[in-house]
RNA sequence: GGCCUCUUGGCGGAACUGGCAGACGCGAUGGAUUCAAAAUCCAUUGCCCGCAAGGGCGUAUCGGUUCGACUCCGAUAGAGGCCACCA
């Protein structure tokens, strides 16, 4: 009977289902088998249900795991759900339906789809981020943050417990900022006298100031900070969800402002966070992204002072202020990556939102300042974006010295100084900064030119931003860039007035969110609002039942409508909770964890399994990923790694990225000049004014419009329209994203109802390499059905057809010598391949088997058994079904993988082609084991060759082991 | 604007470290089978010249290195991705 895929792959899903084929085996039953944890990126199961972009790196683990477990490797290869999130909670407001219950149902939609394609994941395993047996454990993550603090000497995370100590053995002090920092007194360096001691001491501070520390140290903490609020979405957004000014979700408008948010403190891992990406096997362009993200710059801080203030400006400004004028001279500090151009500095900008501003600004201009900061202030990301070409800012009245040359400079504030970055203040480099350069020429700021070009002259209307030679700088005239660097952090340092210094562009994670479908924080607040983490044997803090969990359209989030749920009462007092919920990112920052031991209730994951499982061997999925789930994930591993609660300082040994599959390509004719690419177009039909035409793509078949081409180009004949034959055309494809406004999505359903699984994860797998973009072509899918259709016919048969083959397995060892020698070549390269991960050569060597066996009149069983093996991982179900009807009772997921011969892979005699000055003139068979002289003999002989040679000397013959003869002649 | 990646037949793609360009699939053309169709099987299929034998040209464009370049180097053009006033 002919291959039928709908019943063979449901009677073959059910029992793998039944017989838990896929079970992963706990440490102590697996023995002595290695392991190997293949993760898939779980999914957000949205309502639109799996998409075709989705199987394709769920089948290329698949393939991978079944071919290791084939191999005797115990597998862990889980699935789950990234269930809580922003969409969900938007559908149920639309619908007024609970998340929970389309998130259940999305759930369950996208299990039947998982399973309807045959992947091997270890259901039993199955996380869901909203299930509160999960996030209790999420919650529990998020308590370690806050209780730790990150350890500037040992660089990691500790308990707060030791941070304490640590103060009271006044090992540490606190400075001005509140941040903690090593006793210099300890350290046994000398104070340089004079100087005031800033820094306090844990046993001068009152108790309120002492918590203050505390909190201020913890990895997650809370901060009035400028935020995304998105009034569309109703909540704050972090930097990452917000592009061109718009949030990623909805795309509704995102504006500036300053609200007390939960931070997570990133920032403190970035220096490990760059470091250990080198010893990752993940794509280098990933680590790129990475890398340019956390964005690390070397550079030096310069102290500027403020020229003597006008006696005006401290009759402005408050008591307090004034006593501290007194005690110390007011200094700004910058950030500069290029110190060498520092005797180039003729002016400097603070970020309109710099603590300095006020007191700098002299009368006179303070209200052009106040005008700016306001114009500011009320301008959203996107319009500050918007016009990064026109430069704007204001001069403040102030001055400020150069320490280098004593020079006072004018101090100006402007837009395209940022306050999140370095110290929120630059000195202004015109002739070297492009920025600068196009500010000055528009305020008439003298530019001075303090770096030549190694060669030539420095353009007259641009910055010179490259490297070349210091000049008009006195000490570091004369040297390279790079050494007048160097040269200049030294002097600085030596004359106290700046020191090198590194600076990073990852900023603190925002880590609440305004809504109700998240994880509730498990913290409660005191009348005042200071945090305190509740007992873990209180979680899971589960989220309050509500009916109306629609955002309040204010910053107060939804959760603050269940007043109830919020207060809480204990022998202290009154508390309240913490009423933010955690980003969406924050249950996938730790799920792979929780598969390795899904079920336990007495620890997030069991250490001794945790030891066996990690790292994760293979991670893949979409470059989507690359910075915010990748870094967030590594993060929170690098912290718990800290507090010994994980194995290893990194998550995922080998990552990558599969390529997205783009929309069927769509197709416009141009009139072409050039004669590339042509090809020819059976004109149907062009409209009225002849603007546009209509066809089929010659060769492909395909529909084609485009632009009308030339007047009188086009004939109309019996047959209909065409084009003049003497006529070049060219045909333009492209493709595009799949989108539902574009009409191009493919349902993977409809796809599996026509063709079967096997097909689609085969034709998915064949479309190119994992990594490529790849555009979709339903007409190709057809090949890999016809494949599978030549391997039932070949190894099982046909009765039903009298053309069609009988079954023709036949019980003998003796298999043909060359099909013998392609049989042991498809099992080297089908693994190799599969290794690496090239599937489409992998399944491009099975089917030139599978075209071989269709020409016989009977096949050995060993080699019928061999191919069905081979074909398993890439179609399972098919590949079950022979290997039953094969006469076996057991199914082959962990039959062992067939083994190839060496000694059978090469022929005994080679073909060699013969090239005379590198053109292929000729081919000689000579034994595999011939000896060079005689090879070149025979070569030098060959009947195309020797023409070719006729007349001319030889000047060189080349032999290039088992490849090819060239001879070089003259 | 910066950083990164890519560009091979009518289409998807192959060629792992420089060594026979176009494996394999789709499509197309011709044939077999069939009353006919579907399905299947066989053959051809980069372009140009030639009846043929054969020859020439070909991996976006131009140039270089090499006995030999899709592969390495330089420039140009085009496409895609990420970041985007980060001092």
């Amino acid at each position: 009977m002919p291959y039928n895929f709908t019943a063979v792959e449901k009677k073959w899903q059910q029992h793998w289902l039944t017989n838990k084929t896929f079970r992963a085996l706990d440490p102590d039953e697996a023995g002595s088998m290695p392991k190997a944890y293949v993760l898939d990126m779980f999914p957000y199961p949205s309502g639109a249900g799996l998409h075709v972009g989705h199987p394709v790196s769920y089948t290329a683990t698949d393939i991978v795991s079944r071919y290791l477990r084939m191999k005797g490797v115990n597998v862990l290869h889980p699935m789950g759900w990234d269930a809580f999130g922003l969409p969900a909670e938007q559908y149920a407001i639309k619908t007024n339906t609970h998340p929970r219950e389309t998130t259940e149902r999305n759930i369950a939609n996208f299990r039947r789809q998982l399973q309807m394609l045959g992947l091997s994941y270890d259901w039993d395993r199955e996380v869901d981020t909203t299930d509160p047996k999960y996030y209790r454990w999420t919650q529990w993550i998020l308590l370690q943050l806050f209780k730790s603090y990150f350890d500037p000497i040992d660089r990691k995370a500790k308990p707060i417990a030791h941070l304490i100590n640590e103060l009271t053995n006044e090992n540490f002090v606190v400075a001005p900022d509140n941040s903690v920092v090593l006793n210099p007194t300890q350290e046994g360096l000398e104070q340089i006298s004079g100087e005031v001691r800033i820094e306090r001491l844990w046993r001068e501070l009152a108790p309120e100031e002492q918590r203050e520390v505390i909190d201020a140290s913890r990895l997650a903490y809370t901060d009035e900070v400028p935020v995304n609020w998105c009034p569309g979405l109703g909540t704050v957004l972090a930097n990452e969800e917000v592009i061109d000014g718009k949030s990623e979700v909805g795309g509704f408008p995102v504006e500036r402002r300053p609200m007390r948010q939960w931070m997570l403190r990133i920032t403190a891992y970035a220096e490990r966070l760059l470091d250990d990406l080198d010893a990752l096997q993940w794509p280098q362009s990933l680590k790129e992204m990475q890398r340019n993200w956390i964005g690390r710059s070397v550079g030096a801080e310069v102290e500027f002072d403020v020229a003597s203030p006008d006696p005006d400006v401290i009759g402005k400004v408050s008591a307090q202020d004034a006593a501290e004028d007194e005690s110390e001279d007011l200094s700004i500090s910058v950030f500069t990556t290029r110190p060498d151009t520092l005797f180039g500095a003729t002016y400097m900008v603070l970020a309109p939102e710099h603590p300095l501003v006020d007191r700098i600004t002299s009368p006179t201009h303070r209200e052009a300042i106040e005008a700016y900061r306001t114009m500011i202030a009320g301008k959203s990301d996107r319009d500050r974006m918007a016009d990064t070409k026109e430069k704007t800012g204001v001069f403040t009245g102030g001055y400020a010295i150069n320490p280098i040359n004593n020079e006072k400079i004018p101090v100006y504030i402007a837009d395209y100084v940022l306050m999140g970055y370095g110290t929120g203040a630059i000195m202004a480099v015109p002739a070297h900064d492009e920025r600068d350069y196009s500010f000055a020429k528009k305020f008439n700021i003298p530019i001075r030119q303090v770096v030549k070009p190694q060669s030539g002259e420095a353009p007259m209307d641009s910055a010179f931003v490259d490297e070349g030679i210091a000049i008009n700088s006195p000490g570091i005239n004369g040297l390279p860039t790079a050494a007048a660097k160097e040269k200049l952090i030294e002097m600085l340092e030596e004359e106290g007035i700046g020191r090198g210094s590194v600076k990073f562009k990852l900023r603190d994670w925002l880590f609440s969110r305004q809504r109700y479908w998240g994880e509730p924080f498990p913290i409660v607040l005191d009348a005042k609002g200071n945090p305190y983490d509740i007992p873990e044997s209180e979680l899971p803090l589960k989220l309050p039942e509500m009916d109306d969990f629609k955002p309040t359209g204010t910053p107060e989030p939804p959760l603050s409508k269940a007043k109830d749920w919020v207060r809480v009462e204990s022998d202290d007092g009154v508390f309240f909770r913490e009423t933010n919920v955690m980003p969406q990112w924050a249950g996938s920052c730790w799920y792979y964890l929780r598969y390795i031991d899904p079920k336990n209730d007495r620890r997030f994951v069991d250490a001794q399994k945790e030891r066996y499982w990690m790292p994760v061997d293979l991670y893949v999925g979409g470059a989507e990923h690359a910075v915010l789930h990748l870094l967030y994930a590594r993060f929170w591993h690098k912290v718990l790694f800290d507090l010994g609660h994980v194995s290893t300082p990194e998550p995922f040994m080998r990552l990558v990225n599969h390529g997205m599959i783009l929309g069927e390509a769509e197709y416009t004719v141009f009139e072409t000049e050039q004669r590339t690419a042509v090809s020819v177009v059976d004109v149907e039909s062009i409209d009225e004014d002849g603007a546009t035409v209509t066809g089929r793509q010659k060769g492909t078949g395909r529909a084609v419009t485009g632009r009308r081409i030339d007047e009188g180009e086009v004939e109309r004949t019996k047959e209909g329209f065409v084009l003049r034959s003497d006529h070049a055309i060219r045909v333009e494809s492209r493709s595009y994203k799949m989108s539902k406004s574009r009409g191009n999505v493919v349902n993977p359903d409809d796809i599996v109802r026509d063709y079967g699984a096997d097909t689609f994860r085969l034709y998915e797998m064949y479309m190119g390499p994992l990594e490529a973009q790849k555009p979709w072509n339903t007409r190709d899918i057809v090949g890999m059905l016809r494949f599978l259709n030549a391997v039932w016919r070949n190894l099982v048969g046909d009765e039903e057809s009298e053309n069609h083959r009988k079954t023709r397995v036949v019980e003998t060892n003796g298999i043909p010598e060359a099909l013998d020698r392609q049989m042991h070549r498809t099992i080297k390269k089908v693994g190799e391949d599969t290794q690496g991960l090239r599937f489409n050569t992998a399944l491009a060597e099975l089917i030139k088997l599978n075209n071989e066996m269709t020409g016989l009149a009977e096949i050995p069983r060993p080699l019928a058994e061999n191919f069905t093996l081979l074909l398993a991982p890439f179609a399972p179900h098919i590949a079950e079904e022979i290997w039953e009807r094969l006469g076996h009772h057991k199914s082959l997921a962990r039959r062992p993988w067939p083994q190839y011969d060496q000694s059978k892979l090469a022929e005994a005699t080679m073909e060699l082609p013969v090239q005379v000055n590198g053109k292929v003139r000729d081919k000689i068979s000579v034994p595999a084991d011939a000896e060079e002289a005689a090879i070149l003999q025979a070569a030098e002989s060959a009947e195309r060759v020797r023409p070719w040679l006729e007349g001319k000397s030889i000047r060189k013959r080349l032999y290039v082991q088992k490849k090819l003869v060239n001879f070089v002649v003259a």
